[in-house]
DNA sequence: ATTGGGATCGTCT
DNA sequence: GACGATCCCAATA
């Protein structure tokens, strides 16, 4: 089943836990989201805490919907926003275990290995960019589903690539 | 196995 | 005008 807005609307630690094991699916491409991290209203690592900007207004809507930003120039890292409308909170899907359309995420990748173990590699493999900002992740093609899996040991880190509040451990992984 | 540098440009100060 | 919620390759140990 795909998940709905009531689970975006748990507390951002619990779905950035809870969003571990999900399958994300665009279209007939499918992965296992292995690892996630979480972004914070009081949080100076997050995008949203000096307010809001073109880039990060999504942050700010309802929850359930993709904010897909470009960085370093090169690549694009997605999110999906918790909380209710103007609490600008979210996850980032920092990697993913490929299910289904393995031959097209190595297509879009360019090589055979790592496929979709980063942030940006993930987006690549998946052909998300910045056209998927904003978007209702609660239905249509783009969206997380449910399939029952469940992880075995969830662990938990920092952060990575960050500078501010870097000794949170709000980084988890299976 | 780990570390360091370069690529590259949209966004924010 | 500076720098990033990154990736890849090459060099080192």
């Amino acid at each position: 089943m795909i998940l709905k807005r009531e689970f975006y609307l748990q507390p951002t630690l619990k779905v950035a836990r809870e969003l571990l094991g999900k399958k994300l699916c665009y279209g007939d491409l499918e992965g296992r989201i292995t690892e996630t991290e979480a972004y914070l209203k009081d949080d100076r690592a997050c995008h949203a805490s000096r307010g809001m900007t073109e880039r990060n207004s999504v942050m700010f809507g309802p929850p359930g919907h993709a904010y897909v930003y470009f960085t370093y120039g090169m690549h694009h890292c997605m999110n999906v926003v918790t909380q209710p409308e103007s609490v600008a909170e979210a996850v980032l899907i920092r990697a993913v275990e490929p299910l289904n359309g393995v031959e097209e995420m190595i297509r879009n990748r360019g090589r055979e290995k790592n496929i979709a173990d980063g942030p940006g590699k993930l987006c690549q493999a998946f052909g998300i960019d910045k056209r998927l900002n904003g978007i209702d992740m609660t239905r249509g093609k783009f969206v997380v589903r449910d399939d029952g899996f469940r992880p075995k040991k969830i662990d938990k880190g920092r952060r990575i690539g960050i500078k501010l509040d870097a000794d949170k451990l709000w980084r988890f992984y299976f």
